[in-house]
DNA sequence: CTTGAAGCTATAGCTACTAGAGACCTTACA
DNA sequence: TGTAAGGTCTCTAGTAGCTATAGCTTCAAG
């Protein structure tokens, strides 16, 4: 049995995300100690690690909500999993294609920043210049 | 002279963000008609061009403070836009690699899942497995 | 048996917006 | 000149996903 601390160093979670993680019911209510602390075993070390990858792969709680619940009923069909994780790969795709031209970007703006004063500085100049803009610029509004 | 909605049209901004950044002296308070609406001038749409893609570069707002304010006195030294720059440079391509080895994480989960019931599935397997994880995977924590 | 770390609840705060209510202004057209 | 549509006004509250604080209790080591 580990301790809520235990817990949270095992699945690299900190502590009161856990506690927040039980609150919007993603993980639940766990045993409690004579003295009300609560224990955990390997079964919410597996939900919370599984939760942590989720969100570190830019799934949000909404989805990984679902994702539990499909584990939680294994008889239905893996399809739903399916769409989901397709759904997260193309927003993945989508901000490692801006990343990459917000990186240009700033390799251009550094290069053309001479030591000198601002005035002299390309930096904001690039920036509030629309026609500096990378293509992709403009078709964003994705999950940040 | 533009109203806020043809502002906002034109930096690609939406009004309330707008009103947004004036509350929290991001932009400074503009003119009003006879009727009390907001007017601006050119220069506001320029700053707020420039919010709008440091914002998008992924310079949160309190980098952006900085920025303005350097531009509004541009005869103190270019280093410390620089260094901003150079900062967002890094955590931009530490995002790239991670969403890299993420997006493979997905493409090969979605592979692994046959369009059996979940219990065949590896999606959550995967996503609950530290084995599994790509390298970075844990060298993480960064501005998300 | 004491001391210090770790745990408890509850509430408030954070970033960067977004949405809604209900009133007011502006403009285009008849 | 009237009116109707749609833009704008202020204000408040809500969103996601935590994080921090206060003030207390419990646990484990020495």
């Amino acid at each position: 049995m580990l301790t809520i601390g235990k817990l949270g160093e095992a699945a690299g979670v900190k502590v009161p995300t856990i506690r927040y993680y039980e609150q919007i019911g993603l993980l639940p209510e766990p045993e409690r100690s004579a003295g009300n602390q609560r224990l955990y075993g390997d079964s919410a070390l597996d939900r919370l690690a599984f939760i942590r990858h989720a969100r570190e792969l830019g799934f949000p709680l909404d989805a990984i909500r679902d994702l539990l619940s499909l584990s939680d009923e294994p008889d239905q069909s893996c399809a739903a999993a399916d769409v989901i994780a397709k759904k997260q790969l193309t927003a993945v795709k989508a901000r490692i294609a801006r990343l990459t031209a917000l990186k240009a970007e700033l390799e251009r703006m550094i290069a053309q920043c001479a030591q000198g004063t601002v005035a002299d500085c390309r930096v904001i100049e690039v920036l509030s210049d629309h026609s500096h803009c990378a293509q992709d610029h403009r078709t964003s509004g994705a999950a940040e």
